[in-house]
DNA sequence: TTGAAAGCGCTACCAG
DNA sequence: CTGGTAGCGCTTTCAA
């Protein structure tokens, strides 16, 4: 089925079929009729890879994901795609798992996809990436990751300020022994999170002990790194999770323990994601505008903004502590088993 | 940047790029090397709308959703997904938001797109829906909605069955004024799953009290959902939840009007999606194992496995409950407020 | 083992 | 207002 059918089912010329389903308005009345209804009659769908290829742009705006089950990532996504379907765009997205690898084969996908954008919303990085998406002249857009370039903008929370704003409160409620819990990706030498979480303490918080640990992102994996932290044998007055969704599942664990959440122990999470508002208790948490960042993603790539686009351009939010029931005063003293 | 740059580049034809990029062993390796360095230099990746064009196949099979946001429906695609790509082949997604138009037009955009195959997993329907997609002649596998045809395999759970058994475990437990929330969409006269429910009761449990209510699918929904059950003075004893995801905003509202589960209130789910073993308490539900659905669908589309593709074929999978701690016996007497 | 060239289905420009 | 037609970038015969 194609569009030389439909013209002759019609008894025009593809050109005039083609105007039609493209509202170019020059059509007269009467033919544009007839073409409709050799459309409906045949059952016709225009093919959209011919019409990327004729037309050169594709319509698409990509979007790399790190974890797409953590509804932090799946937020963005949803105001990215609001955002591009108001102004005419599809949005294809691709996971990477936290896998340089898969985020490498993510973009080349939309490489190959000739994607009007591409969004890249994750935690990890490879070297050389940035330099292959600059080649493209791909509209581009870094979320957390990256550095701003002629066609790439970035977009980044001010994350450090997050975890001081958290630090400095748990310190003020007494809290002598911290611990991070990260995912694999947050944590190393190389992740700014963790960094920020080692300095804040040391300068807000001297004398404070802490400790770091990670596991997968996700229900399991905070399970499981506090299940491993507590297994060392520190016993932190407070938690600080590198983000909601794995601080549910420290929760889980917690419980398990018989530690109870604020009492025994402080939580904190990060993101502000409506789960954070229906685990029990509440999260104490630092909100990270998801709706922001997607609209802020969509401008940065859309070609008529021109406002948007000064190249290099590199955008800071800066988050907000969400005080909620998961955290307290220290207890005074450690709890009798 | 095209096959003609790499090839003037590499000093030999567009076909043999071609050949040397498809892994066509035919190539000298001399000149697969020549073609190679030519690539990488250049920065090519080829046009995958003008590859479908010219091949005649997507490399892609598309899937929709009523809400990806829901776990159960994630799920689902990613063993689709990871099915998917051991065999080659990319998937891309839409989300019609429990909306029948959304769902339209999400399926001719992958109509459009000329996908391989298309998974079309919700809860609402269209008419004449299936009748469009039987004349693309597309392989088709719908979950829980649409009817096996020609180029449509259909897999359902028996949701029926899974309603019984939560209906016998509660009237067994004395529960006696039960609840059952839905979504909308999983409501009205038209819903498989109300009548499902009602019927079951009326049949297994006479003489039980019953009533049912539905808001939007999600945590809000769940919530808003029981705020308005409650509010309607109706004190049920136990509460079925079409879904988890639902069920873990109920639980929310519950805990916020004092009401205790199991206590005072006896809840479940359906899914048994990974946050219902993270909630606090974990849910009893019925497992529906979406790996299962995603495998299936996927067999059902893949062209080689022929005997999957009986046309017309109907795939019933019959759900398990699985017995946590939100339920238990009915509370003898009103309880005392 | 390689090259030339005919499409794939559609858009857009140029005539009329 | 409509038709003819040259591409868009790639795959795939058919010859060489």
């Amino acid at each position: 089925m194609n569009l030389e059918e439909v013209a002759k089912k019609a008894g025009v010329s593809t050109a005039t079929v083609s105007r039609v389903l493209n509202n170019l308005s020059v059509v007269k009345n009467s033919t544009r009729a007839k073409v409709l209804k050799a459309v409906a009659e045949l059952n016709y769908y225009p093919n959209l890879h011919a019409r990327t290829l004729a037309g050169g742009k594709s319509h698409t705006i990509g979007m790399i994901a790190s974890n797409m089950e953590n509804p932090f990532f799946f937020d963005v996504f949803k105001t990215l795609e609001a955002e591009a379907r108001t102004h005419g765009y599809e949005v294809v997205v691709a996971n990477t798992d936290y896998d340089p690898e898969q985020l490498v084969r993510g973009v080349r996908l939309m490489i190959g996809r000739r994607v009007a954008g591409l969004a890249v919303v994750v935690s990890e990085m490879d070297p050389g990436l940035i330099e292959e998406l600059t080649a493209t002249r791909i509209p581009c857009v870094f979320y957390d990751v990256g550095a701003a370039r002629q066609n790439i903008t970035n977009i980044r929370v001010d994350y450090r300020r997050g975890v001081e704003k958290v630090v400095e409160y748990l310190h003020d409620l007494g809290h002598t022994r911290l611990a991070f819990i990260g995912h694999h990706s947050a944590l190393g030498p190389t992740s700014e999170r963790e960094r920020a979480f080692v300095e804040t303490v040391s300068r807000y918080a001297p004398g404070v002990e802490w400790r770091t640990v990670a596991d997968r992102d996700g229900l399991d994996g905070g399970r499981q790194a506090a299940r491993n932290l507590l297994n060392s044998g520190f016993r932190p007055t407070a938690i600080i999770c590198v983000n909601d969704f794995t601080a549910v599942g420290v929760l889980r664990e917690l419980r398990e323990q018989g530690l109870r959440v604020p009492t025994d122990v402080s939580l904190t999470g990060f993101d502000n994601i409506k789960l954070s508002e229906y685990c029990d208790p509440p999260l104490t948490t630092v909100d990270i505008p998801r709706d922001q960042i997607g609209r802020l993603a969509f401008a940065s790539l859309s070609p008529d903004k021109e406002r948007m686009r000064a190249p290099g351009r590199e955008l800071v939010i800066e988050p907000q502590m969400v005080l909620r029931d998961s955290t307290g005063p220290a207890q005074k003293k450690p709890r009798v088993r």
